[in-house]
DNA sequence: GTTATTGCAAATGATTTGCACAAGG
DNA sequence: CCTTGTGCAAATCATTTGCAATAAC
């Protein structure tokens, strides 16, 4: 886990007169102990195996404390659960690429394209925030030779091949 | 209502073995009326008014199958409600700027920001079908003049001037 | 001691679904 | 007719919330 993201925490919690307590330092410890998208449901299962005393309203709660000090972020991958993001305290800007075949999540940066978003943005007339681009693709690999290994791989680990619906 | 439409609409049905209904042709009359985004609760209500034989269900039901016939289009504007977006008919490519200010939606198209993501995409490997980018800005209006028209005329309609939580 | 935090279970709210009846082709 | 579509109400399911007990500071 970033040594960073503790103290950042407590400067928040700290500012809004909050309270530091085991279990908003467990969840935090699972959040950030990987780098993988997760919803609520799966860090709480995550989070039950460490200690079982955290129920998933805590989660919940501590996840909106989370994205509200901005150490993470909610995205849309077109499911109906939120999917959270812990990576952009390293990558303060990246996109997100699904593969439309094996449901697979590309994370990538890319300066050009922030600098024209920004561009845009103020001959809009307003000034950036924050800009989200998801590119839902088809995987080369599939079209070309017939088979995609991350299909294969994500067939093998019974992840979700395509959005719902 | 784009002539298209309804034509766009019995192919896709057709195909499917499906039937053209009253219901579904007043749902696509409302949907295609206008150009505001709007939610599946909002669209009950527009709809409701004109006939009130109706149901919430066929509502969902017809919009899922618009989505499905690509002739509309689910976009994320941060809420916890769908919401859809019928001008892509129109604007095949259009992104959406949100201003954090006075939560007002703008609508743009620009094709260097798409050479550029399909480009992106490429060097990674895919083959672009979609991309999905929204900004989240202020309004230099507001910044520089202490007050924004969109920001009053959204206090006026009661729309809401944020994003919730 | 105060006040924030937690766990629990109940509440919420958007969306979906089972089923009997209605209607398209 | 035969099958798809509809309305209704009940079911789902992720997320939120009220409240009494608990723990920070």
């Amino acid at each position: 886990m970033d040594a960073g993201v503790q103290e950042r925490l407590d400067d928040f919690i700290r500012r809004k007169g909050l309270r530091r307590t085991g279990q908003r330092d467990m969840i935090i410890k699972s959040v950030f102990s990987q780098d993988d998208h997760f919803t609520a449901e799966e860090l709480f299962d995550r989070v039950r195996k460490s200690s079982s005393d955290i129920s998933r309203a805590t989660v919940y709660r501590t996840l909106g404390l989370l994205v509200e000090a901005d150490l993470l972020r909610e995205i849309d991958l077109g499911e109906n659960q939120t999917t959270y993001d812990p990576n952009f305290l390293d990558k303060p800007s990246h996109n997100h690429l699904v593969c439309i075949d094996c449901g697979r999540v590309l994370e990538f940066e890319d300066a050009q394209i922030d600098l024209l978003n920004d561009s845009v943005t103020r001959r809009l007339g307003f000034r950036p925030v924050r800009q989200t681009l998801k590119i839902e693709a088809s995987c080369e690999q599939l079209r070309l030779n017939g088979r995609c290994t991350n299909l294969i791989a994500s067939r093998l680990t019974g992840k979700r091949l395509r959005k719902k619906r």
